[in-house]
DNA sequence: CGGTCGGTTGAAGCTAATCAATTAGAGTGG
DNA sequence: CCACTCTAATTGATTAGCTTCAACCGACCG
């Protein structure tokens, strides 16, 4: 594939400060490839052989255990996964399917790592990668060990809003689902917890909601910016 | 402080293939404090203005959101903390205190940074630091999502088993108070579970647990080495 | 000897998962 | 265009897991 079909790669904060050599080299050994959805890309426990990148569509990372599963994270353009198992050259802690039809950069495991080594500017932007990574998942596992369902809910709605930028209203990025999945509930307590924050102002019609009270709601949400804030 | 009072730091895989000059430099900036039990070494949310290592005792990272508190792990000696906020210039997303009375070196944030852009090698070593870092932190993730208290107990005791060595054999390395917490669960909680394992050969006395079945506490626990193997 | 704190135990209540049944919607083929 | 089908989503009933509150025990310490 040609390294101009794609400039939006060219333009993350991972590769903008690499030399025009090296990117050269990667996208070179790089493979673009488009897949329907519903495709699993790589699973838990497989060895890390390509970094990926999502140009089109969306991608779901998720883990089994104890037969359960658990959505971890949804992955939109532009934005890499398992970065951190192709450097430590180790397998993957997350299996990752496409949600939807989409359009997916894999670079060769190797080519990464050898960048890595040879390139002063990238190795140091794959800290800053890596460091921002990190942070999500904690902020992720507070959520998670700190707040009920329902403020759950409550703070993922008030980060969509101020994401999206409609003053009282939100599009869900996903089936509800899956939203029950990345929230650490089952689809009934979506649904209940729906229900509950009906008094907050909050009404739902398939993906679409509105936040009639963001005053009260973020009464009862409690939102922290060390936690929703995904600047900080 | 002098640099050789510390060849244990020296030896950190973060510092081993720094230049002599950047750790001199380093060193010469940083501090070594003793510290009482108990005592708050920083706060979620304050800026980063130190790297903390902790070279005796231990220290408790925690956090607080909607009126609730969490451990979210245990640093032991050698073992630093608070990188990824040092590098993003940016605030402590976990609070930390000393459970024990500690020795703890504090390096200067901007030192750190400095260090970073001036050494090719620690830049590389951070990478490999910040992707344990990120892989741990999932692997807790995961942990939390995917098992019941039970299961995490089971599976905790397992893990000191095997880093531990003495056959069928643990010494738990804090109160039962703060394994709970690191458990995500409440002391009445992590006592009840300690007393369903019972029938699997678990017995408790103290900081000291025999595991006198380690084949049906291993069927109990479904262990797995992308959520409990440290080295994975 | 009294006090504090870690730990345990019991009872009650809450949050969330599970099971079961039904409805709503999107896509398909006649 | 409409019946048909499949899946998402909702709702109710039940159960499991966990927290909370309260009482209590025992060890360590002033």
């Amino acid at each position: 594939m040609r390294v101009d079909d794609l400039p939006e790669i060219r333009q993350l904060s991972l590769f903008r400060s690499m030399s025009e050599a090296s990117f050269a080299d990667l996208m070179k050994a790089a493979y673009l490839q488009n897949f329907p959805a519903q495709v699993d890309l790589l699973n838990e426990g497989d060895n890390a052989d390509f970094l990926f990148f999502v140009v089109e569509g969306c991608v779901e990372l998720y883990a089994n255990a104890n037969g359960r599963e658990g959505v971890l994270a949804l992955v939109r353009p532009v934005g890499s996964f398992i970065l951190a198992a192709i450097l430590e050259d180790s397998v993957y802690l997350m299996s990752a399917r496409t949600s939807e039809k989409s359009r997916i950069l894999m670079i060769p495991a190797q080519n990464v790592r050898d960048a890595f080594e040879s390139d002063d500017r990238f190795a140091r932007s794959i800290v800053l990668e890596l460091s921002g990574y990190f942070r999500a998942v904690v902020k992720e596992y507070k959520d998670l060990r700190l707040r009920t369902g329902v403020e759950r809910l409550a703070n993922r709605l008030l980060k969509y809003h101020q994401a999206q930028g409609a003053p009282g209203f939100v599009e869900l990025p996903c089936d509800k689902k899956i939203l029950a999945s990345i929230l650490g509930m089952t689809p009934e307590n979506l649904s209940r917890a729906f229900g509950t924050l009906k008094p907050y102002g909050v009404d739902v019609v398939g993906k679409k909601v509105v936040l009639g009270d963001l005053e009260s709601l973020s009464v009862l949400a409690k939102p922290n910016p060390l936690i929703d804030d995904p600047a900080t």
